[in-house]
RNA sequence: GUGAGUGUAGCUCAGUUGGCAGAGCACCAGACUGUGGCUCUGGCUGUCGUGGGUUCAAUCCCCAUCACUCACCCCA
């Protein structure tokens, strides 16, 4: 009985891995043109850190993190998401990392103990970039044009991106109250699941997919309406700066982020009809969380993830990886193995991909095999030829085959490699 | 966490109203005793997800369990 994998963790195989490496490559290259470089933190916390990063009473932090007591006792949790680790490495390392506006960016896994389903497992992968330091609507329009960049080089269409803004400490009680008056007296029209939000979470309402609670809302008032001046300058002055930069977005009043930590702007990009995991990416600004987390000043910024499964879900099969082979070599006796070995090793030294059969097949096999492979040319070792120190190379689209030395036959293959 | 569906050869699946299981593809060998892709011929492979129960007998019925899939919830 082998032992099975995890519930929810994939093993991610090639030629599949290929495009992920990929994928992750692009992200770091686009990244760095932009200025993010990337961090590397540990896949496991403190649990305090999330409690207070991520929020007490959010869904991740009450049933779905990965956490346990190590053998000291403390609380350790797998990472459910990149931003509050790199926000504690940033606090940790401040003084090594140079002038504000500080950019990072990063790559891995992420652990969150959800049922599994399509575009959701419970070890997923995130590519994530934060910018921090600055307060200025700039940033925001930079981190938003890096992320649709990235995701229309990526091969990405019909994205859409969905912009609001969630206010902060000066506006945003006032629009919880008044939400919560208004969904009060609507208390009736709501689905059970909304009637205990209410009182929670008040904004989760808004995003409710029940047709009665999207009727109940329908003149809910909006956030947008409700926001401080400085919160509304700043959330008009990202879009006439997307508007610049010709990144079509829309307003999206009712959106709803998971994490407790954000202000001002939030974003997603969602694909319409994609199921029920429709986000590809998201993020948004998140001003207090240095302080919330220790730090002594105040540290504004914004950053996304990108959620790799899902992404990969998008872009589909695609032509997907994996080398090529160059050459496969025939032994047309056993006896011509070592010498065909020999030659394998010497162009693998070479960055050339050969192949051969080890098994002593027949002829015939060695060159299904090859015909398989791929392999451009097969270089057969015979009776005839090695009298003369010569083998024979076979084009194996054409046909075509020409007795050829040794080392005229590895030079070509060397050349062959260098064509592309 | 809730609900529904699925789980049979490497892959895609069929199947028996309960009597120790099949097809296609793939793979291997041969059809010229050094040469592939097409065609033809032959051949190999399965604890019928796992553990119990009912039965003379279960892959097919019942229970449990695990995994996967989809939806809800939530989110990347």
């Amino acid at each position: 009985m082998i032992v099975p994998s995890v519930r929810g963790m994939k093993d991610i195989l090639p030629p599949e891995s290929e495009r992920w490496s990929a994928l992750e490559s692009s992200f770091l290259a686009k990244a760095a043109a932009y200025g993010f470089l990337e961090i590397r933190t540990p896949v496991l916390e403190r649990t305090e850190l999330f409690a207070r990063a991520v929020g007490e009473s959010t869904d991740i932090v009450e049933k779905e993190m990965y956490s346990f007591t190590d053998r000291s006792g403390e609380s350790l949790t797998m990472r459910p998401e990149g931003t509050a680790p790199v926000v504690r490495a940033l606090l940790a390392h401040r003084a090594e990392l140079g002038e504000w506006p500080v950019r990072l960016c990063y790559t891995g896994p992420m652990f969150r103990h959800e049922r599994p389903q399509k575009g959701r497992l419970r070890q997923f992968h995130q590519l994530g970039a934060e910018m921090f330091g600055t307060d200025s609507p700039y940033a925001d329009v930079e981190v938003l044009a890096f992320l649709s960049g990235f995701l229309a080089e990526a091969g990405l269409d019909r994205v859409s991106l969905e912009i609001n803004s969630l206010g902060d400490a000066a506006c945003r009680p006032q629009y919880h109250q008044a939400l919560s008056d208004f969904l009060a007296s609507r208390e009736g029209l709501l689905c059970e699941d909304c009637r205990r939000r209410r009182t929670r979470n008040p904004l989760r309402v808004l995003d409710c997919k029940s047709e009665h609670c999207m009727e109940a809302t329908r003149d809910a008032p909006s956030i947008l309406d409700s926001l401080c001046e400085p919160c509304r300058l700043h959330f008009e002055f990202v879009e006439r700066g997307l508007a610049a930069a010709g990144i079509p977005f829309a307003r999206n009043p009712r959106m709803v982020r998971g994490l407790d930590y954000y202000r001002r702007t939030t974003f997603e990009f969602v694909i319409p009809g994609m199921g029920a995991q429709n986000t590809v990416a998201a993020g948004g600004r998140y001003d207090g969380l240095a302080e919330m987390l220790g730090g002594k000043e105040r540290v504004p910024a914004i950053g996304f993830a990108i959620g790799v499964e899902r992404l990969m879900l998008l872009l589909g099969e695609g032509e997907g990886g994996g080398r090529a082979v160059e050459a496969f070599f025939v032994a047309s006796s056993p006896r011509f193995l070592d010498e065909a070995f020999r030659r394998k090793m010497e162009l693998a030294g070479k960055g050339v991909r050969a192949d051969m059969d080890y098994e002593g097949r027949s002829v015939k096999a060695q060159f299904r095999r090859a015909d398989r492979s791929g392999a451009k040319v097969v270089v057969v070792f015979g009776e005839a030829e090695d009298a003369r120190g010569a083998v024979v190379v076979r084009d194996m689209a054409s046909g075509s085959q020409e007795e050829v030395s040794r080392d005229e036959a590895m030079r070509r293959l060397i050349g062959l490699k260098k064509e592309e």
